[in-house]
DNA sequence: GGTTGCTGCCTAATAGTACTAGGACAGCTG
DNA sequence: CAGCTGTCCTAGTACTATTAGGCAGCAACC
């Protein structure tokens, strides 16, 4: 009965491995338990339960994906920082699938409020600063691209562009074009 | 044992209502037959398993969901079938969140192809023909429109905009504005 | 008009996941 | 070194998914 060490940051963590390897929806304690060499029970005494688990994968997606997004608009302005704003989100999702699925988990209002996700909220608002926009405007733009992004990031992932030309790619570079261009449009109004 | 005539088009329609009812992620074999009043094992001679019900569900869903957008956006053009387009999709998730979801489910190659969701795409391509634009970006404008909808909706109904000025609807109109007058200036590249 | 048989439902049984209760042992603490 | 606490365990309950196999009622056939 060697203590294995278990905390749960630690679960989180690898809950979020195996949310990149098997899909978030397929994370259950059960599966947890035997990536970490435990019995099932054993989890409990670190987790609430699996509605617990799944909020701190979420959280911890959150928080990572936010440090990324972070990284890469320091220093860029408009159309710069959009777009590396709108790359940080595809990548993220395109290299931890899991994940991202994760944080777009539902929160209730407190624990939403009290997470990463503002930071998202704050950083886009960031971006549109240098275009300009008054309210309401400008949160109306943050729910646009919001929008956007996931929408693109959550059709993709779910294959709906798969197997038509043109590139995926491409689609997404004219998308982040357009958007900049309707931003320009609306600067000052 | 009288029989209660169930067949798989019922189970379908019952399966529909009852993700409507408790979310599309609720919908289960056992809460099915619950609401059919059988025992469960019964829906085995209908439903090949649990998966089969979700894609059943999630097919109703869709070709429902075409024919309302098709409704609405009968004898339109432009604008006007923009925002037609738009309001019939977000009607439809407020309206039935359950078989919106479902209908975001993720279908194999060979079944999307018999699915209603080609309906959706051309429907997308005749609203874009009055804008004009040539391939491929009207591709990727079909693509952009599929996003921002998707993700609004989404967002929407998970609660990511509550609670906030300015009102959902507000910003939902200056997306659709936003997005006529871009795929204007985009017209005839 | 009884037998044959199909269909639609059933009971029974297996396996997996979520969770609770209660016990044992290790290592820190006094 | 005695005890406490925290970490893991076994055992047991409940629910979902699924398979196997049985029975009853209707239909068609001789």
């Amino acid at each position: 009965m060697e203590k294995r060490g278990l905390t749960p940051e630690r679960l989180t963590r690898a809950g979020a491995e195996l949310a990149d390897e098997v899909g978030f929806d397929e994370v259950t304690v059960s599966a947890l338990a035997r990536r970490c060499g435990v019995k099932l029970p054993s989890l409990y005494s670190h987790l609430k339960n699996s509605h617990d688990l799944r909020v701190r994968i979420a959280l911890f997606a959150l928080d990572e994906l936010a440090d990324r997004v972070a990284d890469a608009v320091a220093g860029r302005a408009g159309r710069d920082a959009l777009a590396a704003f709108a790359e940080a989100y595809r990548d993220y999702a395109r290299e931890h699938p899991g994940r991202y699925a994760a944080a777009r988990l539902r929160l209730d209002p407190k624990t939403a409020a009290a997470s990463a996700g503002v930071r998202h909220a704050q950083m886009a608002r960031a971006i549109l600063r240098g275009y300009g926009l008054n309210e309401p405007d400008a949160t109306h733009a943050v729910r646009l691209l919001g929008s956007v992004f996931h929408g693109f990031v959550s059709l993709e992932l779910a294959g709906g562009f798969a197997h038509s030309a043109p590139d995926e790619r491409e689609s997404w570079d004219w998308i982040v074009d357009s958007l900049d261009a309707l931003l320009r449009s609306r600067s000052g109004s």
